[in-house]
DNA sequence: TTTTATTTGTAAAGCTTTTTAACATTATAT
DNA sequence: ATATAATGTTAAAAAGCTTTACAAATAAAA
């Protein structure tokens, strides 16, 4: 997993470079350097890395722009940085396709935690027919969903709402973001349709639901499916 | 549209093969002959046409099969002749990927106009955003449904319903084709569904529900949305 | 052509799911 | 620690889906 993986960190704090340039490369991974949106630019083009840590707040060029620039064609992780009072900037980007994101300050176990679940996205294939997730099991094909081998009674909208997190497994995805895939574009509002729909499905596939292990609540944000108990 | 499009008829019996030549070369068609399953496939391979029209009774090969291996890799309209009492053979090839279907003995005219029809989808892109047929507009992005510009109130059911047969503008196709990709594989036998979801969208978008010129049914097999009233 | 059988259409009752609303709990910010 | 905002819970009301029984239309047979 972290052997040799290319990691480009774009931050114009020198010092969170540091911390990060070393916690990443005691655990083996190559890491580039860019102090400045147009740098990072250049950078990623030039030698596109596995993975990208992106700080939203860069003196040169938004954040977001620099984001939406990666994704026309950058289809490999990117994680951003973001301080805690941002928390509109961390919605918009993960709706503008990062893939996870950290407060800052952050601990650096957390770091590596969330590269080694992008990373492990990476290699998975995106094309299976069933999705396999702690004790659950989904069958894309006949639409069947299993709670350790035991067939669940789900609804068509309990369905597709499991099938979205689970194609997007470890990563949160926004309330705007699952309202519009699931309800429509018209229901972007509508976040206690998701509440509501969120308890069922817990109710189903949790062993306990008010300390949900499977569906992580990210607080002002959005919801997270966790592939592995950890 | 008939300027000059390629045609390649498969079919044993000589008198058809003839009438067909006769009828589409008098209409600026440029038509190849096969008279075995074998010759088809290699005139298909060495020339690729705009259209096949294919019998299902070949001496050499089962039609099925040749419709499976043209399939494989030929992305143009398939249009299948068969006798009257082979409907079991004419639903399962349009599950294999046939567009259209002719049973002999068939109009020329009737020909000309199934051909038109099929050329003429194959010219029109597949992934646009809004779909429009007779005085109904589906927008795709909005999930909107629109007949003479008023907006109708669909169910999620119906919306699926009719935009999976909007896709497919003026293709048959099968019950068991619908059932199973609105419902699932599990309920294709549940054709009853179809017959109350069918009349409950021909009220909301058919002048005359029971004389239907938007969905047609064909009898036996399953549900065309006609593109042009003509 | 008339009769029979099969397929399709219609309508409504019963059941399930979704939506709404009111309130409780938990998390976050001050 | 307290206030505020976000999330969770529950259940009633509304909407939608499924089932049933029967009618109409179409296709097949006599």
């Amino acid at each position: 997993m972290n052997n040799n993986s290319k990691i480009l960190i774009i931050d114009d704090e020198r010092q969170i470079r540091k911390l990060i340039v070393i916690t990443l490369e005691s655990n083996n991974f190559y890491v580039l350097e860019a102090a400045t949106a147009k740098e990072g630019l250049q950078m990623a083009a030039m030698h596109p890395p596995d993975l990208i840590i992106l700080d939203l707040g860069l003196p040169d060029e938004d954040g977001q722009s620099v984001l939406v620039k990666l994704r026309d064609w950058y289809i490999s992780p990117i994680i951003i940085l973001s301080v805690r009072d941002a928390e509109t900037d961390i919605i918009q980007a993960l709706d503008n396709g990062a893939n996870d994101y950290l407060v800052k300050p952050f601990r650096t176990g957390e770091l590596l935690a969330r590269i080694r679940n992008a990373l492990r996205n990476k290699f998975e294939s995106n094309n299976q027919s069933i999705i396999t997730f702690q004790n659950i099991t989904i069958d894309l094909v006949a639409r069947i969903v299993k709670k350790d081998n035991a067939v669940l009674k789900l609804t068509s909208t309990e369905y597709s709402l499991i099938t979205l997190l689970a194609r997007n497994e470890n990563k949160v995805l926004t309330h705007q973001f699952i309202l519009r895939e699931i309800w429509g574009p018209g229901y972007v509002e509508q976040s206690q349709y998701l509440r509501v729909f969120i308890a069922q499905i817990r109710k189903k596939i949790e062993e306990n639901p008010n300390q949900p292990k499977i569906i992580i609540t990210e607080s002002g944000i959005g919801y997270r499916l966790v592939g592995e108990d950890i």
